[in-house]
Formats: C-alpha cells, sequence, structure tokens
DNA sequence: ATATATTTTTAGAGGGATCAAACATTAGTC
DNA sequence: GACTAATGTTTGATCCCTCTAAAAATATAT
C-alpha cells in the first residue's frame, strides 16, 4: 500500500475528509463545490481514490472513507495544521491567507520536517513570551 | 508579464540560474544531468522559457538568463534559501533534508508568508538563545 | 576535411489533471 | 407510477510534463 498521492488527489481526500466529518458521508457535488472544480473532475478522482482503496465508491453513489483513507486523510489534514498554525502563532499571518497558503504547501511538507515543526508550534504555545521580540518588531513594521 | 511559473518551470529557471552562477552559460546536458531528468524535457522546458521571455536561447546555443529570468530565478532562489534556513537554524534539520524539502515547497511559498518567515530567521538568527529551551527540548527528543 | 563522438532536437506516446457538453441515473413531486 | 429536477458520469478535447527512440546538428580528433 502506502501509495504516494498526487497533490490533486490529496486535495480530494482532504475535502472527502472534512465533509465526511460533517455530514457524514461526502456527495460529488459537495466535494466539486468545496474544491470549485467541474463535477467530471471529481468522479475521475473518485474512481482513482477508490481504486487506491482510500474510499468506499460506486458510481452515483455517495462517498465514505475506508480506513486506510480515514489514516492517509488524517495525515494530510495533519500538515495543514500544523503549517497554518506556525503560520498564524509564530509569523501572525492573517489566518484566511495561512488557510490558503497551507493547502498549497501541504502537500510538500515531508514528515522529518512536520515534526520538528509540530514541535516548534507546541513549544511557541507553551512559552508565547520567547517570542515577544520578535512580535515586537513585526508589529512595528506593520505601523510603519 | 509577470506570469506565474509552474513548479517544473521553476525547477528549470533554478538550475540554470545556479549553472549560470558557476559557469556564465548553462547547456542543456548540465540541466538535464542537475534535475535528473530526459535531454527532450529540457529542449521543452527551454522552448517554454524562451517564449515567457526568461532566458536568452536558441536551437542548439548556450542559455542566459534575461533581466526577467534573472529577477525570477532569484525570487525562486530566495524562496528555496529561506525554508532552508528556516528548517536547518530553527528547527534542526538535516542540512541535506532541508534542502531537499526547500526545493520541493519553494513553488508553492507566497510572499506574504516569505516575508514574515525571512524576519524570524533573522530574528533567530540575531536571537539565538530565545530558542534555547526548544533547542534543548529537541535535543533530549534526538537522545533518548 | 572527413569520420567519429557528443550534444541537442524531433517525433510519437502516455500519464495526470482539467473543462464543457452530452448523456444517464437517481430522487422528489404530483 | 410517470415527470421533472437535481445529481452524476461519459465523451472528447486541451494542457503540461515526462519518456524512449531516432534523427539532426555541432564539436572533436585524426
Amino acid at each position: 500500500m502506502e501509495q504516494r498521492l498526487s497533490a490533486s488527489l490529496e486535495d480530494y481526500l482532504e475535502a472527502i475528509f472534512h465533509i465526511v466529518a460533517q455530514k457524514h458521508v461526502a456527495r460529488a457535488k459537495d466535494i466539486a463545490q468545496r474544491l470549485g472544480v467541474n463535477h467530471s473532475s471529481v468522479t475521475v478522482a473518485l474512481r482513482s481514490l477508490a481504486n487506491k482503496g482510500l474510499i468506499n465508491y460506486a458510481p452515483y453513489e455517495v462517498v465514505t472513507l475506508t480506513r486506510e483513507g480515514q489514516l492517509a486523510s488524517e495525515d494530510v489534514a495533519r500538515r495543514h495544521n500544523t503549517l497554518r498554525e506556525f503560520f498564524v502563532k509564530v509569523l501572525s499571518v492573517d489566518p484566511d491567507l495561512a488557510d490558503t497558503a497551507a493547502c498549497e504547501m501541504e502537500h510538500t511538507l515531508p514528515p522529518d520536517i512536520l515534526d520538528p515543526l509540530t514541535d516548534f508550534v507546541d513549544f511557541v504555545e507553551r512559552c508565547p513570551q520567547c517570542l515577544n521580540e520578535f512580535r515586537q518588531e513585526q508589529g512595528q513594521k506593520n505601523n510603519e
């Protein structure tokens, strides 16, 4: 197993993850809407994800995640969240921007970077004052 | 102008940037070798970069960067360097890994993140002790 | 200057991903 | 139960990137 997914398929998987978390099942329409992509593109992607054993799906049916797919989508979501948290909590980036950027960068973030990055975000949460000087500098910059 | 480049074309541009920095001109062979891709792929990419006005190139001739291409490749290199420095200096990632990861992530790093990230790396350089606690935690982790 | 070696390009094909438009299926409504 | 609306899929096209194999151009050596 453990096939490497394309950025595109990871996006589909992540979308399904969020829709299922909310509605228990995902429909092609919801996925298309969430990703801003054509319905026909969704069909292709679903077939591919089903072939890889990541989703339960047959034509005209709703979509759920298999055990494998659940793990894989959680992995994507974890990368996404860590990046967004880092951008917001350390770099003070606007949350919407941070989310958009996380969504693009999540696909290429390797485990060897994800782990220490997660540790670092944790550290900053526990010790926000460690970045006081940096935050002050950034604040000055924005007020100029 | 200001056309957005694909990750692939950015890789070619970056390779040309480094080769030109060293040898003054780049040849298809060098580019292919550096990127580990087929010669014929290089030809296609060069034609595309030339069409976009980023390189000086005609069939069978050596490659140099135009003014536009110089700026664009410096931009890619800046994203790459900032990411690598962050990985190495803040997260203590192995330099080779950091470089590889930077090469993959550089293409999706937006300016709004690049700027504060650069500031943050600068900050940590000026105040390494600000991360003492974090480094200590990481050290303990690795010794277990 | 001619033959050989190197480098580069072309030609042809395939894998992904996307879209629009035509078609099929399902679900809801009367 | 049949009609209509909503949803989903197929078809055919395009774009981008890659490859192999073959041909062409250029450079080198004798």
